[in-house]
DNA sequence: CTGAAAGCGCTTACAG
DNA sequence: CTGAAAGCGCTTACAG
């Protein structure tokens, strides 16, 4: 029973068909469902098939069938919890309509990325959904449709070619975030984080425009780029103080930074809300349990990352689908720190 | 170039073949890498195979090579970052083997579990790294073997059984972290988050361990069991400061337990390090920026992901090898929370 | 309702 | 060094 279970071959359709006394045709039907096939029948192939324990092999299925049941998700930073919120609700959703979703990580890494479309393509998957890594080209989106492979770009933008895609209004976020700080006073603001790409960009604009809603004069002294994550926000925050002792608020370029930056303010002995007003962006999950809670943006992470996944199945289930577009309308949450 | 790209059958190795002036086992060879074919030869078939544009079959190829050069990893919270970065150090290790690595997402479900499983064996998959979802049942190692497929789990035990394994001492783990408190002049301690699973078990006993080592009696009064996250760290915490005024001191089943506390530590105006005193488990990247940062126990997450496939690329080579297991040793890092 | 036959795109002995 | 042939495990018209 578990000597050498790989001496004999693998047990395959015809195996089941000789013990159910059909053709393989039919085993090959009864596999698939098939309603052509009589329920006694059908019956007697698969308990056949579970005495001899066959397994479907998927792999000659499809190669024969042309078509696959599996999606790529190629994401681009696994330690951020806002990416991996979008993967789950993306996943989540995949999975319920019947797909199995390999998940592939770049590490931010283009050469990495292009790795990984390439094995997607060979090893033949059904539609890709991705976040494209810092740096990635405009004209990926369409070199990935001329591979005839359905794709939903996530998140980041990819210029302004004609894709699927699915992600948030950075800019008014970052807008309304900014005028909050100004209604409550705030004339000296700051920017924290954030060192490059379309969503930096967006989230740059939303703060310059609510800047100019205010007659307030836009300082570049003020905006502080730094690695999107705790460690790049800390280090921000603590230059800021050293720097800028009159500034006493500040938007983040997501939640990760923003974390960071009540540390930087506990080091020194402030505390976000009372001495310091900081919003973040995104509003992951830790965000409402963060030391204070975090005031920031909420954009939804899972449901991006659902939407992804709907206009990806739309897509392959229509390939000649017009353009789709789902801009998550971000939403202020307050708590604590601001 | 663009019109309809799939009106016309893919482009096959004997497309190739046929442009090249040469049989499809040639081709095939070429592809291969084969040092049996003349550089000039080989050559002419890149040439043909790139001005075509052929891309290879990698299911047809292995459909008939009966390998695969993929890895699935099954991971069950995607949100818990100790296992973002878990994954990160296998993945990296996997990549740079040469194989494609696929992951896929429990959710702690164990019916989605099954389904994974089934999935990846279907896919002919090459070998498997695991991190089991909560109840999983002990055989489920033995029933992979019998698959004939590679598996190693991670983090979680799996029972007695034999299988390759990479995990930490979590017992030292917490026995160190609860000594240090006491080390500090605590004799109260709490043990804050967990619910069920071995590693909840093996972190308790540790905790018990340092209690005993001190001659301090057990008080399961001050076991406070919770969602290993945030919020659940976090009403812990609220709870235990409700019920046990006295109390100045615990350790955390992890570190994003701890979090949680931190933040209900803040919301009451306490400050870990000056008022109570706290430790976490897993130094995960976030607890070097927390608020304040972590005292923690480092059982180095990207570590034992890179070992658990170590072991798997072994257990791949060779089959027959004896049971592997790495048991990360915990070190304690002290920052400010305690 | 079921069977015989062809074929998906590769690889791998086996000749030469 | 290269070609002809068989075969991996399925699915899918096509007959009957």
């Amino acid at each position: 029973m578990n000597k050498k279970s790989n001496d004999s071959r693998a047990t395959t359709i015809v195996d089941v068909a000789a013990a159910a006394n059909v053709s393989k045709s039919t085993v090959s039907l009864v596999l698939q469902g098939s309603d052509l096939i009589p329920a006694d029948t059908s019956e007697r192939v698969r308990e056949a098939a579970a005495k001899l324990g066959y397994v479907y092999n998927r792999r000659a299925a499809e190669l024969r069938r042309k078509s696959s049941n599996a999606i790529g998700v190629v994401i681009n930073d696994l330690r951020n919890p806002f990416f991996a919120e979008v993967l789950v609700g993306l996943e989540g959703k995949l999975v319920d309509a019947g797909y199995t979703v390999f998940m592939a990580h770049t590490n931010e890494n283009l050469e990495r990325q292009q790795k990984l479309l390439t094995a997607m393509r060979e090893q033949g998957i059904a539609g890709i959904a991705m976040c494209p890594a810092l740096g990635t080209p405009a004209s990926l989106p369409k070199t990935v449709k001329s591979w005839g492979i359905p794709l939903v770009v996530m998140i980041r933008t990819l210029g302004v070619g004609s894709y699927d895609f699915s992600g948030a209004d950075n800019s008014l976020g970052v807008r309304n975030a900014t005028n909050h700080l100004i209604s409550k006073g705030h004339q000296r603001i700051a920017f924290l984080g954030g060192v490059t790409g379309p969503v930096l960009q967006e989230r740059l604009e939303g703060y310059k425009a609510a800047l100019a809603d205010n007659d307030i004069e836009f300082d570049s002294s003020l905006v502080l780029t730094s690695q999107p994550t705790r460690e790049g926000g800390h280090a921000a925050m603590i230059h800021l103080l050293r720097a800028r002792e009159m500034v006493k608020a500040a938007v983040c370029y997501n939640d990760l930074t923003a974390f960071g930056a009540l540390s930087a303010l506990g080091d020194q002995g402030l505390r976000a809300g009372a001495d310091f007003a900081l919003m973040g962006f995104d509003n992951v999950l830790d965000s409402a349990h963060s030391n204070p809670p975090l005031s920031t943006v909420d954009v939804k992470p899972e449901t991006m990352g659902a939407e992804a996944a709907s206009l990806l199945l739309k897509r392959i289930k229509n390939p000649d689908l017009k353009v789709q577009r789902y801009i998550q309308l971000p939403e202020l949450v307050l708590r604590q720190s601001a």
